[in-house]
Formats: structure tokens, sequence, C-alpha cells
DNA sequence: TATTAGCACTCGCTTTATACGAGTGCTAAT
DNA sequence: ATTAGCACTCGTATAAAGCGAGTGCTAATA
């Protein structure tokens, strides 16, 4: 049996009439609302020959026919039309991540938290390194004589600083000494060379009177493993109690605890190619939790060397096309603010406004 | 009527039999479990004065008994027991939180997600300052002849940095006089103190030729509203589904969405006096999104000057006793790990682990 | 040959009727 | 003062009946 255009449009007017009432849709709404000009009876045949052929199937003889996945995947690859943002929406993005350029993470978390009032879903947003990171310069400003500050200069132009205790009185020269040490030994050198043997070189080098060489190898260490991490936020869960098919509390609670594990969170899909939209249907998630909702996601880049990715997870009777649309535009917006500012600050613990 | 000493008996009995089983409490089994060796009819004599009184009510004529907020309320003021913690409770408190001590923020997340763990209730952890924080030294580090890093130190030890950059190259002795004139005006001042007056003296004084004075005026004072300002964190919302009064989508989401917005978490009610603990029943919240459920929180001491604040809210029918316990015991906890250490870092950008 | 009107049939949902039983309140006995 | 006994209440569980939206099939129609 061969899936026809008109097929696919009564296929397209299901899965659309379903996305927005929630119901099993019967041929008679279709044939009044679809615009064919087909009785109910004839709509009735290919619904019955899209059931059969998988696109559709019904909860039940006397009901009217829901999407399957496959059907929704017809939808999503080959029927949905493409949805215009309205001026509002539109607006809004624009309004509020242009304010919040400023803190990295204040932008993705923003960025979540739109997507997620946009499109009435939970949102995630995830962000990391798409090339390993490095330690630039290193710096050592004495606050008193059993004090220092050491200042660590990555090569995504993040700075990282940290307090440090001495044992005993600094002495003149010291700091030099130490600078030469780290700037020549542990500059441009991603965290996995940093290994014992060239710690404990540099703890000869450096003589480590003050037990200062360990710790500032430990906060090296340390700075690129959390520079280098992924950091997911995800805002909205409530929402998903506002859909009916979650309705059923174990439902809803089975995928917000999913959710509320940030491991699960990191774990979530993403596209393969930057700014394409990947989207998964219900049994195509490869997590147990998932296989009854859907995912949609975006990859967009944010500058310094790092990469942010931006989804929603929802029912299958997801509204695909919006959802879609304003991911996509969101990624793009993002990518044209990071464009237009050179040197955009990055992510995590310090905050770089210009 | 006199609320006695049996009667009190009977109302904890009431009260923990309904905590437990989430059902209405019967004369039968009052009689059976209270250990009070009274028949059924007594103790419905009983409970129905307590009805009258205020205490107890009837869902419908032929149904057991449920406590009234007014009933909790005497409950937990002076029928609790003193709840003992189990040693694993003990053991696992004070296991991840000897971890997590270095970093300020994460402990007061963790300690959250503890509470919430172990009590099955969302919780919310709150940091603020406790008293004013001011700056007490700047540093300006030059990286090359267009790019410096402003260096701030806090009153509380933290040290903040930011990425600057200059119009035009830097003159010999510039960042000289740039720290004389920010060190002489702008340290061991709050905030508020930083006004245009201050700005612009400062900005002549230096003479801003690098277009960078302005910069370095606004990094200190959003350091200081941001450091000043008040962290929220909520874990655990999705436990209330497991609660059967949140069975019903419509309650459920209603408190959802109320704590999943910040302002109304930054809200959520404080105890008096450090180390209490406050319990706030139903109608005694001021919130109408709380106004069926309860809010048990505790003050505790969180070093360098700030303070936290740690609580749990779930439903009317919440176990008090516990709750209250594992707060209190977690309070006392982190004051301890507190005091052990000196210099504890302080909550936000910069992670110090000693 | 494709479409459609007509109609019997299915089956979930709603309504109504009935029964059940846990729990109460009251009264009278202890 | 306590309690056994008992009638009464009322929510819930179970069954039966009717409704109606929607289908699938057949036969008429273009």
């Amino acid at each position: 049996m061969e899936l026809n255009e008109r097929k696919k449009q009564i296929l397209r007017a299901v899965v659309e009439n379903y996305i927005d009432t929630a119901e099993p849709v019967s041929s008679k709404s279709i044939s009044e609302a679809s615009g064919l000009g087909l009785s109910p009876a004839t709509i009735r045949n290919e619904m019955s020959e899209l059931t059969s052929m998988g696109y559709l199937e019904q909860p039940h003889t006397s009901a009217g026919r829901v999407p399957t996945p496959q059907g929704y995947r017809i939808y999503v690859n080959e029927l949905m039309h493409a949805h215009r943002l309205t001026m509002k929406e539109t607006e809004e993005i624009n309004k509020v991540l242009k304010v919040k350029v400023q803190q990295l993470d204040k932008v993705i978390t923003e960025a979540g938290k739109l997507v997620s009032d946009l499109t009435n879903y939970p949102a995630y947003a995830l962000a990391s390194a798409a090339s390993p990171v490095t330690i630039r310069r290193f710096d050592f400003i004495p606050v008193d004589d059993r004090t220092l500050i050491t200042l660590v200069m990555l090569s995504d132009n993040t700075v990282k600083n940290k307090l440090m205790t001495l044992t005993r009185p600094l002495d003149d020269g010291f700091l030099l000494k130490l600078g030469a040490v780290f700037n020549a030994n542990f500059t441009n050198r991603p965290e996995y060379e940093m290994d014992s043997t060239l710690i404990s070189s540099a703890e000869r080098a450096t003589g480590d009177v003050y037990g200062i060489t360990s710790a500032v190898t430990a906060f090296a260490i340390h700075t690129l493993s959390e520079t280098t991490s992924k950091k997911a936020f995800l805002t909205g869960t409530s929402r998903i109690l506002e859909h009916p098919e979650y309705r059923d509390w174990e439902k809803a609670h089975r995928l917000m605890n999913y959710l509320s594990d940030g491991r699960n969170v990191l774990n979530l899909p993403e596209p393969e190619n930057k700014s394409g939209v990947k989207i998964l249907i219900g049994p195509e998630n490869v997590a147990e939790e998932l296989k009854d909702s859907s995912v949609v996601v975006t990859k967009y880049e944010l500058g310094g060397g790092m990469e942010g990715l931006l989804g929603v997870v929802g029912p299958t009777r997801m509204d695909y096309a919006k959802v879609a649309a304003n991911l996509s535009y969101m990624a793009n917006t993002l990518k044209a603010i990071v464009d237009g500012k050179t040197n955009l600050p990055v992510l995590g613990e310090n905050k770089e406004e210009e």
C-alpha cells in the first residue's frame, strides 16, 4: 500500500487535530476541517488504511484515531508546516536574551526558562567545552606574608582565582620562582597531561617549603576539570502536569523523577549536527522513562569554545512544529548575539561584563 | 471544656496514626493501639469532644477523625515525641556533608538535597549575608598591553576577578595609580555608599584615559550586590507527587508552580531565632498556595558572615517530629563543620578549597 | 472506479439502583 | 465513669441499563 498525497493530507490533519485537542480524532471532524471536500466515509476508508499501515491507531474499536509514533515521525519528517513565531514570541526572545548576555551561565538558564515558557514544556539546557581547555598563564599575588592569591587564566579567557594560606612567611623572590615553574610546566596542557610525574617535578623545582605547590597543582587540575565538565540546567518540570497525558500522578512522577536527576539530564539526546533540530518520538528514546514522551533538541555555539544544547521534553502529542521553530529561532538568536560579541565571557565562576 | 491529659494522649494517637496511614482514624484503632486501655466507646466520646474543640474533624459523618491545623499545632507544641535519627541517617548526613565542605554553594545545595532525600519532601535552602560585605582591597594585574585583570578581595575573604580590555595601550605607572585610587576610595564601604559622587570623583582622579574606571566601579558594585543578595536552592519538588494529598494533579501543580518561582522560594518562612525550628501548619502560612501545606524550617550559620535557611515543604499531614529532628541535626552538623574550619570559603563564584 | 449515503454494530462512559460495611452517636446497662 | 449494644449514616464498591460517538460494511450513485 502506498502513502499517496491524499493519505498524507489526512495524516497531517489527524496529527494536528490530535495535538490540538488531545482527543481521538474522528472521520467527521477531519472531513469538516481538512478542506479536502471529502465525506466522512471516504476519510474513514483512508484512515482505516493508515491504521493498517501503522501510522494511526484506535484506543478501542468505536473510537477515533490517534497517531502512532511512526505517524508522528512521518508528520515531523514530511508533513509539518514550518511554524512561524509570533511577533510577541520573537520580541520576548530578543528582549530577554539581550539583557542577559553578560554572564554565560545566566544566558543558558535564561534560554531554557524562555523555551519552557514559550512552549509550556519542561526545557533543558546543557553547556560543554567543545575543545579541551588549557591554562594560558599563572599569576601569584601576595596579600600578606602568609597569604597569596593564585590566578589562573584559561585558554577561553576565563580567569579563576583562589586564596591560599602558606605554612610560613613568604620570602622575597619565591613568588617569581613559583610563577616561573608553573608557567613553564603547566600552561597549554590539557588536564590529562597533568600527571603525578609533572606534579612531583614541580614540587622538586619549587622546593615547596611553603606547602603551596601541591595546592596550586590541585587548583589547576580542579579548575580544568570543572571548566571542561558539562553543566546542566532544567526548568519548568512542573509544567508537565498541565498536559493531560500526565494527569496520572504515577506517569508524571516517573518522568519528573527521571528529569530531577542531573545525570539523566546530562544524558538527554543531542543532535548530531550544529543548529539542526533533532526530534525523538516516544519509543525512539533510549531511556525507558522517556519511551512515552518526546524530546526536541538543538545545538548552538556559545563562544569561547563552548557549545550548548537546548531541548524540550513533553508528551508524544507535542506541538513539534511550534517547539522546533522556537528552538531553532532561539539557537540562531543566541549564535547571532554571541557572534556580535567578540570575547564573550565563558560559563562559570567569574563574570566579565564586556 | 478542658484539654486534659487523656484527651492529649488521644489527640497524639490520632495525629500519629493519621501521619502514618493518611486515612481517617477510627475510635477502634486508637483503642487498640494507644495503650490507654479504653474501649472504642470512651475514645469516641473524647474524640467527639476534641472535634467540638476544633482539634479534629470528620471528612463525613460516618468516617473517622482527621486532625485540623489546630490539632497539629497542639501536637507540635506539646505532644510530639522527639524523633531520634537512626544511625543510618546521621551517618549519611555526616558523610555527605564532610565531603562537600569545600565549596559553600555545593554545601547548601547538598544540604537541601540530603534533607529532601531523608524526609521525602521537597526542601529549600537559602543563603544570605548576615552582615554587609565590603571590598577589602583591589589588585590590577596586567595581562598584555591592552588587557588587565581586576581582582577584588572582599571582607569575607572571597576573591573575585574580571578580565578587562583597555581602549589604548597601557602606560607604565597607570596601574599603580588605579590601585591607589580604588584602594583609597572604594574599600571598606558597603554597596549603598558607592554613589555617583564617589564614582565620578574616581573617574576624575584616574583621568580615565583607558575607559576602564567606570568598568571597575561597575564591577565592584556588581560584585557587592551579587554577594549580598540571597541565593535560593530547591530540590525534590517531584516528591510531592508521592504523597496522597497531592495525587490530584491540580493541587500538585499549584504547589509545584509556586515553588518553581525563585522569588517565592526566597520568601518562604524563616525562623526568628538561630537553630530553632519553626513550623507553619496549613493556614498559618501567609502564601495562599501554601494554605494546605506545611513548612518546617531552621536557620544555621554558614561562616564568613553568611547564614543559611534550610526548610521542608509538605502536606499538613507531615511527619513533623522526623522532619524537625532531621533539620535541627543538619543545622547543628553544618555549624560544627563550619566552626571546625576557620576561613571557610564563601558562597559564590570562586572556589577555595582550604 | 471512486465516492458516499445508510445502517447495524461496538464499546467506553454515564447514570441509576442496590448492597455493603466501617464508623459514628446515643442509650441503657454495668 | 465506662462500655456494650444497636440503629443510623454515608461513602464506596458492584451491577445493570442506556446513551451515543464513531466505526466498518454494503449498496447506491456519479
